[in-house]
DNA sequence: GCGCATCGTCAAGGAAGCATCAAGGCGCCA
DNA sequence: TGGCGCCTTGATGCTTCCTTGACGATGCGC
């Protein structure tokens, strides 16, 4: 579920949105005014925030400012103001859009999400690194290291690895493999998997015929132990 | 200096457009039809994309998504109708702001610096330099240097370096590559990776046939390494 | 203990991918 | 318009990887 912090002064504008943001799946948190905000944003690590121009004690960019200074949450501004420089202002203090009231309240949704998706795309490749025992599985560089040493795998051997990988610890069923690795023509295949299950052994464990890491549980499918 | 690609059907919105970019300091393509729009992007390589929705040829939206299977560039979206779903439409398909005609220039100009800049924070969370080995790149000058020589690059070898750096460390796949570098028409022509990476290496390296830097990973890409 | 399903191992052939050299063609600039 | 740089394309030899088959080991139910 989504988080978004509310910084706006006005109560009936805030009890608005608050009510039809939780209908729409959000998780809410509102703040009345920009020190507040400010300190709300810290505690409560928003995936977004919706920021209002006209608060009665720091001025918009203020808050803006404060944010950025530690920040790159997605700030979404709304300000009654039509014209004027503090709308260019804002976007380029590092807002992330920005909406005039009137606003319809389905548009204002989109733009939060879309900020929401943006935010999440710059944060999240840092999928990048699992510690599983002795081995180092970096994801980013499609790479495996036992002991600091890297060890090279094929393509389809680091795509087996790869999906046991992200279930660390979980039993991946052997259809599961198959459908996700060679694609699901080849659901009933299950040689491949035992050749190369057989071959990442060699490469992974210390013991391939007692294997640590890469556990078969038999007619089912194969884990990853951490 | 930033690019943008602008695409719009009016030609005397079009021209108006073009004169104010270049003004303030833009370098700036037209096209006047979705099918031109998108082979101008993968050629053109803009920092920022200008959609207008009404175009004669294509659904601006399906612009938008045949954008977006390729490229992650930022596209603002431009558009007369002031209601209506396709406002939301395009924010979900993937437009990064939206702006509706009339609009104040002054605006239009905030949100595309706005844009521009969350795409390069996205892209690359370096600006200017970085150093790889003994290697010197400089992605404002488009320059790399080896123990401080300068080596000349031509443009693709460039883009092929460039792209590899700004995700130095991770593997790039061979099908990323040659849509970002060629165009996402060229997503099979796995033959220019090899003559590229030679050709770089040959530059590059200290042994072109031992790469410390631009590893190859068969089947799977390539990576430059820290 | 026997049979069947499943698993592990080894090996070989062919397909796909890679590195390299080189030549043709195109546009651009002097 | 001639030369040059660059991109594209082809040919060749080599390496790596996927697929497939054969065979023995293991485990479970009957």
């Amino acid at each position: 579920m989504n988080k978004i912090l509310v910084i706006d002064d006005e109560p009936a504008l805030a009890r608005a949105l608050a009510v039809n943001l939780r209908a729409a799946g959000w998780e809410v948190e509102v703040a009345h005014d920009g020190r507040s905000g400010l300190s709300a944003a810290a505690g409560f690590h928003p995936d977004v925030v919706l920021l209002d121009l006209g608060l009665p004690d720091l001025d918009g960019t203020e808050v803006l400012a404060g944010l950025r200074g530690w920040t790159s949450v997605p700030v979404v501004v709304l300000s009654a103001r039509q014209h004027g420089d503090d709308k260019i202002e804002a976007l380029d203090l590092g807002a992330d859009d920005y909406v005039t009231k009137p606003f319809a309240m389905d548009e204002l949704m989109a733009r939060l999400r879309a900020a929401v998706r943006r935010g999440q795309e710059t944060a999240s490749p840092q999928t990048s690194n699992l510690s599983v025992g002795e081995l180092e599985i970096d994801f980013a560089r499609k790479r495996v290291a036992k002991r600091g040493e890297d060890i090279r795998l094929t393509p389809t051997e680091w795509a087996f690895l790869e999906l046991l990988a992200r279930n660390v610890g979980r039993l991946v069923s052997r259809e599961q493999i198959l459908k996700e690795v060679w694609g699901p023509v080849y659901a009933k295949e299950t040689h491949y998997l035992r050749v190369y299950a057989a071959q990442l052994r060699r490469k992974l464990e210390d013991d391939p015929s007692h294997p640590r890491y890469l556990v078969t549980s038999s007619g089912l499918g194969y884990t990853l132990e951490p």
